[in-house]
RNA sequence: GGGCGUGUAGCUCAGUUGGGAGAGCACGGCGUUCGCAACGCCGGGGUCGGGGGUUCGAAUCCCCCCACGUCCA
């Protein structure tokens, strides 16, 4: 069985016991801040667990892409030398929201591995938590699974929870035997459950959410416990393949050959090689499947992680001789092969080929530096150890990794100091630790919990600017109060509103509360999602406000229209770069505010100005055919089939709402927006710039801003014509004219300096040394030129030259090497400059200094002059 | 978020007790050549990342900011 078939079964399987089939959430997780990347099946349907979404089934599967690297569950050390660490794989799950549990589960899983999977029971162990008797019993009343094959273990291994506090419960694992030859030597007579060094693995994992854990660690049952499954699929897939490793499966196996030929390798011929190539293998489609989720390599976060698995199979692949760029040519070969089950990724094949080849010379680049410096360093060094603070230098501020530290030094006969260098990566850890102020983790404040337990908000404003709403919540500094007093800043949460909270990059909506008898009660700020479906108005209260009353409340439409314009412009943005520059411009980032927009997108290169201006032309043309603007409203499948663009790291609820510019733009939208494309009247695009590698930044402005801009632009010009006195067709014409004229006669300014200087030389030097003297008027420039000039003339000669202006005084000194020994040029003009309350030094030979008190130069002139006439 | 490093001509970079902004390549002109490559001569090109400070004087020292690199969290 092939590897996407085993997916396709495991789908269809469940798909056929009620379950919903749900699309693989992106590797960024949606509006989860605690997590880097995707890391479990799970994390997308978190909040439906959490009783925070409600979808429109109760039973659904998946097979969700997964990352585990950097955070919590780091994989990325071991990733090349175990048979089963990945940095990427996917997990098969199915889920029941408080429909089914624990009988149900047991009874699917073991029908699915034995019966449609074939897998032999005599092979096949279970464990259960210590304290689940039920589980155990069902595992041998529903699965027929003998009492001598079911092992009861601890917490560490069989309890799951999500977090600290929330829901939790036992688990139970399906571990399978793969026979003694997987055992590690000299561990094969091990029974189960020790893992005998990669005999028994764990297939399947079946969680049975049945708890909620409090702050305290006190447990209360679920009134509808869940099910949460994991079963990885390149696991499952050694197993049904009969391999040993996951390496060795169909998923992954193509891409280590594929390796090997770019790298001219034998996978087989020597441990170093393997390693490299399962790291390369792993690391590609980490990276591939990353970058076509939206992340791009930079020096934190997501970016960083993705950067160091690519590096690091850069890295892995030099040690084997690779020296040309390679990743890039195999993250497109991943996605060939994944793309029976992934057709999506073919999409971006050339944008992720782009990112990686740029990434692999960014490392070459970087290493050569590193490299240089490392040479630099060895060359200081006595003995042949490099001292751990060296290492560590070059680890840290060069990002010269250890492995490769020590394969320079060896080819150089040095050692490096592991444990010193460990001493120094200690003394950092700690700094950071130190440094740390505490995550700020999205803490849900419970009292918003609380309100959406007593419905969602109910949103009146896609066609309603303002309605009554009945007050069912008044917060003040997060806690819940019964009344909120005149003059307090609060948060007001309705039943209902017209106000919308912000969301996509949209912003809130200000506006006003107003009483039945028509009195202004309170100021809307802003509003906001306290949690999904709740909205919160942040409010100033005029007037006391209780929970219970009914309020008439109105959104401030001047703002709200202008919010709309930039929202619709928004989608009209998005489409015409996708006409103009090519399907690969996806959205990466968007708000969207009454006083502009601001629009990012992936794009490999700056625009140029033709493409910017054919942008503007396509959108306003859009705007003036004044097409009307539909909503609908429909399942994210049928959404998504008639190909309206979603985007990257955004959740979607099961029914959508799509907003449709006919013949021009769909996307799924939750916002708000103008009736017909005329309503935006002028787009205007007032700012294009890079935002990180790969990613562009679009500012534009609509409506009465754009009016506004245009006036001042326009305002602006005439006054420039008017200053230049050019009419306004010539003025550019003018302005050159202007800077070429300029140009000239700073030129002019400088020969005549230039003149200057060698005219007063030619004066001087038809007397003989030492010059001494003052040259008023001359700025420094000219004053070195003529030093030099007159020493170089003489061959041996002794200058000293002063000018005043401004009440300052500037002083060079030159001095020809054959009396530097007896003249020091810095002490001249030191000791002129200190006789007029100045300081002055340089070199021997050539020196300046400088004074306030021009009244005394003649003075101190004369008196240098008398000195250095007593020396010679 | 914290540490370290880098930012100088279109490109690659040099520039130390603070005192002449430079090299190579690229570009333009002229010359040598049947032509090309190559070479010779001449030339254009710089807010020394930005801002502030210290100083008679800052590419150089100090502070802040920005961008990039790198490590830790």
């Amino acid at each position: 069985m092939t590897g996407h078939q085993i997916r396709q079964r495991f789908l269809d399987f469940f798909a056929e016991r009620g379950h919903r089939v749900v699309r693989s959430g992106s590797l960024v997780p949606a509006n989860d801040p605690t997590l880097l990347f995707t890391n479990a099946g799970m994390n997308q349907f978190k909040d439906v667990f959490l009783g925070l979404e409600k979808r429109d089934y109760t039973r659904a599967c998946s097979s969700q892409k997964c990352v585990r690297a950097g955070g919590k569950h780091n994989d990325l050390e071991n990733v090349g030398y175990t048979r089963r660490h990945h940095t990427f794989f996917e997990m098969l799950g199915n889920f029941s929201f408080g429909d089914y549990f624990k009988a149900d589960a047991i009874a699917f899983a073991w029908d699915l591995i034995i019966r449609e999977y074939g897998l032999p029971k005599e092979r096949l162990y279970v464990t259960v938590f210590r304290e689940d008797d039920d589980a155990e019993a069902l595992w041998q009343k529903v699965a027929g699974v003998p009492k001598d094959r079911i092992f009861r273990l601890d917490e560490a291994d069989n309890f799951w929870q999500m977090g600290e506090t929330g829901p939790c419960g036992p688990c139970s694992e399906i571990h399978y035997d793969l026979g003694p030859q997987a055992a590690e030597r000299g561990r094969e007579s091990e029974q189960f459950p020790s893992d005998a060094g990669g005999r028994f693995v764990e297939i399947w994992n079946l969680v049975f959410m049945q708890f909620d854990r409090d702050s305290a660690g006190k447990l209360t049952p679920l009134p509808r416990p869940s099910i949460d499954t994991g079963m990885g699929l390149e696991r499952i897939a050694t197993v049904l393949q009969g391999k040993l490793s996951n390496y060795d499966t169909d998923l992954i196996h193509p891409i280590i050959v594929e390796a090997g030929t770019l790298l001219g390798a034998c996978y087989g011929s020597d441990e170093r090689t393997d390693v490299a190539l399962r790291i390369a293998a792993d690391h590609a489609r980490a990276a591939a499947f990353l970058i076509h989720d939206g992340v791009l390599p930079s020096n934190d976060g997501r970016g960083y992680v993705l950067r160091k698995i690519m590096r690091r199979a850069m890295r892995n692949a030099r040690l084997i001789g690779a020296e040309e760029p390679f990743l890039y040519k195999l993250t497109g070969f991943v996605a060939e092969l994944m793309s029976p089950s992934y057709p999506e990724m073919l999409e971006s094949v050339q944008r992720v080929a782009r990112i990686v080849k740029d990434e692999e010379h960014r490392y070459a680049t970087t290493f050569l530096q590193a490299e240089k410096v490392f040479g630099e360093e060895l060359a200081r060094i006595q003995g042949n150890v490099v001292p751990g603070a060296v290492s560590f230098k070059l680890y840290d501020t060069y990002g010269l990794a250890l492995d490769e530290q020590e394969e320079i030094a060896r080819e150089r006969g040095f050692a490096i100091d592991r444990e010193a260098f460990e001493r120094e990566m200690e003394v950092q850890r700690e700094r950071a630790r130190a440094s740390w102020k505490g995550a700020e983790k999205g803490a849900v404040v419970p009292a918003y919990q609380k309100l959406l337990e007593q419905g969602r908000t109910k949103f009146l404003g896609y066609s309603e600017l303002d309605g009554e709403g009945r007050v069912i919540g008044l917060l003040i500094e997060k806690q819940p109060v019964d009344e909120v007093p005149a003059g307090a800043q609060a948060e007001l949460v309705f039943d209902q509103t017209p106000f919308y909270a912000e969301a996509g990059g949209q912003v809130g909506d200000c506006g006003a509360l107003y009483s039945a008898s028509g009195e202004k009660v309170a100021e809307v700020r802003s509003a906001f999602p306290g949690v999904p479906g709740l909205t919160v108005h942040r409010i100033l209260a005029h007037a006391a406000i209780r929970t219970g009353d009914v309020l008439r409340a109105e959104v401030a439409a001047a703002l709200r229209d202008a919010t709309r314009r930039n929202h619709t412009a928004t989608h009209l943005l998005h489409a015409s770069l996708r006409q103009v520059l090519g399907t690969h411009v996806k959205q990466a980032g968007s708000v969207v505010e009454p006083s502009r927009l601001r629009f990012d997108f992936t794009h490999y290169a700056a625009m140029d100005r033709a493409e910017i201006e054919e942008v503007e032309r396509l959108l306003n043309e859009q705007i003036l055919r004044n097409a009307g603007v539909h909503t609908d409203v429909m399942p994210l499948d049928r959404a998504i089939s008639t190909g309206a663009m979603a985007l990257f790291g955004e959740k979607y609820g099961e029914q959508v709402r799509v907003v449709t510019v006919p013949d021009f733009s769909r996307e799924l939208c939750g916002g708000t927006h103008v009736q017909r494309t005329g309503d935006i009247g002028i787009c205007k695009i007032v700012y294009e710039g890079s935002i990180s590698a790969g990613v562009r930044r679009i500012e534009a402005i609509t409506g009465e801003a754009a009016l506004r801009q245009y006036q001042e632009s326009t305002t602006a010009i005439r006054r420039i014509a008017d200053l230049v006195r050019a009419s306004e067709p010539e003025l550019i014409e003018h302005v050159e004219k202007l800077l070429a004229r300029e140009k000239t006669l700073e030129k002019q300014i400088e020969q005549l300096k230039d003149k200057q200087v060698s005219a007063k030389v030619k004066e001087l030097t038809v007397g003989p040394p030492p010059y001494v003297l003052r040259v008023d008027g001359m700025d420094r420039q000219q004053m070195r030129a003529m030093a030099d000039s007159l020493r170089n003339q003489k061959g041996s000669a002794i200058v000293v030259l002063a000018s005043a202006e401004d009440g300052s005084v500037a002083i060079v000194s030159a001095v020809s090497n054959d009396l530097t020994g007896r003249f020091h040029a810095g002490k001249l003009a030191g000791a002129l400059a200190q006789a007029i309350g100045g300081k002055g030094g340089g070199r021997p030979d050539m020196a300046e200094g400088g004074g306030k008190d021009a009244s005394r130069l003649d003075d101190a002139l004369d008196g240098l002059r008398r000195e250095i006439a007593s020396k010679l």
